[in-house]
DNA sequence: TTCTAATTTAATTGA
DNA sequence: TCAATTAAATTAGT
C-alpha cells in the first residue's frame, strides 16, 4: 500500500497532537483507527443501500433526458421528473440545469432591475422561461453571490492598487 | 434581440400590475443599463504591470507569493515563461501549477483516507507542502472528479462485458 | 493525445 | 437568505 510507504518518510518526529494532523491522517501514529475517518464518503461509489434495485430502470431512463433545454424549451414536467427526483434522492443531487442563452439573458435583465424578485415574479419568470420556480430562485441566489463576490474583489484590487501606488511614489523620492 | 420576441409571446392578458412585471422589467424603455461590475479576483495578476520588478515581494507576501514552491525542482525562468506569464495575465488565468512528485504522493495518500478534507486539514497540508490552501482545495476537487469518472467508466465496462457475455452464450445454442 | 490544473456556475447544506 | 462548499462541465497547459 502506498500510504504506508509514504507515511514512512514523513517530516521528522511526531509533530503535534492537533485534532487531525497530516501524520495522523497518513496513519503514522495509529495503525488502525479507521473508525471515524475510514469511510471516505464517496456517494457515487456505492450503489447505495441494497434495496434500490427495484425501479432503477425507470429511473435511469429518466435521468437521460435531463436537460433538453436548448433555446426556447426546457425539460418538461413529465412523470419522469418525479422518477428522477426519486433517483436523485438516492444519488443525492439534482442534475445540473443548463440554462439557454435566452433564458440567461432574460434572467440577467430582470436581475439588473430587481435582484430580489418576490415569489410572484419568480413564478411568472418560471412560466415564461419554462423552468421550475425553484431553478429561478436558486439562480438569483447564485447571481447575488456572484455580484457580491465581484464587489469584494474589485474593492480588494482598489486597495491593493492604492497601496502599491503609495509604495511606488515613496520609492521615487 | 430575442428578449423582445420572448416577452412578446406572453400568456394571455396583462398578468398583474405588481410593482414589476417581467414585461416592464424587460421593457425597452431601458435600452442598456449594463454596468457590469465583475472583477474576477485574480491575485496573481500583478496590479502594476509596468513596473513589476519593484517590490512585488513586499505586497505579495501578504496574499500570494505564487508558486516558487516546488519541493524538488520548479520551472525555469526562461523568456518564454515570462512571455506566457504575460499572456496569462491578459487572459486572466492562473498559471498552471506543477506539483512535485512528492507533493502528489502526499496528497494521494491523504486522499485515500479522506477525500473531503476540511479547512483545517487543507491548511495543514498547505503549510507542509508549501502550497496555497486554494491549490489544495482545487486538487481535491479535481481528484474527486477523476475518481468518479473512473468509476463511471469501469461500471460501463462491466455492463458492456455482461451484455456481450450474454450475447455470446446465446449464440452458442 | 491524455491527463489534469483552473474556471464558471448550478446545486446543497447549515446557520 | 447568505456563506461556504460541492459537483458538473468546460477550457487550456504539459
Amino acid at each position: 500500500m502506498a500510504s504506508l510507504t509514504v507515511s514512512a518518510h514523513q517530516n521528522g518526529p511526531m509533530p503535534r497532537q492537533s485534532a487531525f494532523t497530516i501524520d495522523s491522517i497518513l496513519g503514522l501514529d495509529r495503525p488502525d483507527q479507521r473508525t471515524v475517518l475510514s469511510a471516505p464518503y464517496r456517494p457515487w461509489t456505492d450503489v447505495k443501500p441494497a434495496c434500490q434495485n427495484r425501479r432503477v430502470v425507470a429511473d435511469s431512463e429518466a435521468s437521460v433526458n435531463v436537460r433538453m433545454n436548448e433555446d426556447g424549451k426546457s425539460y418538461s414536467k413529465s412523470p419522469t421528473d418525479s422518477y428522477r427526483r426519486t433517483l436523485n434522492w438516492y444519488i443525492g443531487r439534482r442534475p445540473r440545469t443548463a440554462f439557454s442563452s435566452v433564458q440567461i439573458r432574460i434572467l440577467e435583465s430582470v436581475f439588473q432591475v430587481n435582484s430580489y424578485p418576490g415569489i410572484d415574479i419568480r413564478e411568472e419568470l418560471a412560466k415564461k422561461l419554462h423552468l421550475d420556480e425553484d431553478r429561478i430562485q436558486i439562480w438569483f441566489q447564485n447571481r447575488r453571490a456572484k455580484l457580491k463576490r465581484s464587489h469584494r474583489e474589485s474593492q480588494f484590487l482598489m486597495v491593493k492598487n492604492v497601496l502599491s501606488d503609495l509604495q511606488t511614489s515613496r520609492e521615487e523620492h
